[in-house]
DNA sequence: CAAACAAGTGAATCATGATTCACTTGTTTG
DNA sequence: CAAACAAGTGAATCATGATTCACTTGTTTG
């Protein structure tokens, strides 16, 4: 009479995680990490306080996994304009503009993943994502550097400045959103300016 | 018989005050806001806990001035490097090498000042001291501007681009202290390429 | 169907520091 | 000195959510 999990409940199971991790993301989109509590994402995904924690080993567990989902799309997309063909500052370019925009389009989650006060386990995660940024511009700043087009400057340290210059630059725009062209514009020259990609006559 | 505060005791308290802000600055240096608790702050300054209620409505009364009093060391350096004599590149090179020097003369508490995840009351004062700075910048690079001698720019996203990339930049070495003096030299020239203020032959 | 098991539940409990308050000690005044 | 008052004290309490757990409900197997 042994009991074995049905593909059937593990697919309701999956699902069940999903919706979660749904509730919890939509959550965090309308009012930041501070609003996700276990019991607003219980009540939010239709479920139980207790249900949370058959999938989530804890609080720190769920919001680090929201924080992880959200941040990685973010830093696909910088990579994907990064790999872009064409100049290195052109990929530059298109990367700050990326991030700018996409930032624009979801403006209160680009504040809790940017800014936003967290829990140190969620803000660890902003830590190494942060590096994940620096290193993904860090490669292509170096490469400008040794073909010459770019200044001549020390990679890592640049890249870390521009991923600092992006985040900061946008919480003043995010929560006064006007002309985000004309900032995700000005935020590229200053990027491109900095790492010595366009002739500053 | 009525009770009047002598000047002996006005001293006294005021003494008081400040020595039980010394105690609290003195455990944000060595483990940062985290190690700031009212317990942690009565024992070291050698009181009571009921007596940092005498002094500080409640905690965030405290931890903010704390804050505030080692930001605005801070901002002053930085704002006497920018009011410096001489050119505006001069200037913004003075005030990133103050700053960067600053925070490697006192890491960790930089480390607290500038990155540590803290309270919403004390992240709330962090927001305004970076707009702070931020003006400063936004002004020197305004004059830059209209002089001529910085590349057209939108000077207050430049501004605040500058302070994120000063502060970010720094995360990275303020944990693995190494050759400070080849990281400020960076960072200033970092700075100084991204308004524009050298030319990037 | 009934045994065996896992998922779901939410009221009760816990954890961590902040905060209070009844009391003690020190200071001022006449 | 004694009355009047403020400063100092720290054990007890509170506040806020996370977390647990005894129990209920649903699923699987023979």
């Amino acid at each position: 009479m042994a009991y074995r999990e049905t593909p059937m409940v593990t697919q309701r199971k999956l699902a069940q995680r999903s919706g979660l991790l749904h509730a919890a993301e939509s959550l965090v989109r309308e009012g930041g990490f501070a609003a996700l509590t276990i019991q607003a994402v219980a009540s939010q995904a239709g479920v139980g306080v207790g249900t949370v924690y058959r999938y989530f080993r804890n609080k720190d567990e769920l919001s680090t996994e929201v924080f992880r989902r959200a941040t990685i799309r973010e830093v696909e997309a910088v990579k994907a304009a990064l790999q872009l063909d064409g100049s290195v500052a052109a990929r530059l370019a298109a990367a700050a503009e990326t991030f700018a925009q996409r930032a624009f389009g979801a403006p209160k989650l680009a504040w809790a993943l940017i800014a936003e006060p967290v829990d140190p386990a969620v803000d660890h995660a902003r830590l190494q994502y942060r590096r994940t940024y620096s290193a993904l511009f860090e490669a292509v700043i170096t490469e400008g550097v040794e073909s010459g087009v770019l200044q001549e400057q020390i990679p890592s340290l640049s890249a870390a400045a521009l991923v600092g210059a992006m985040a900061e630059s946008l919480l003043g725009p995010l929560d006064h959103p006007s002309c985000n062209e004309v900032t995700t514009a000005a935020l590229r020259d200053f990027c491109l300016r900095a790492v010595g990609g366009i002739d500053n006559s």
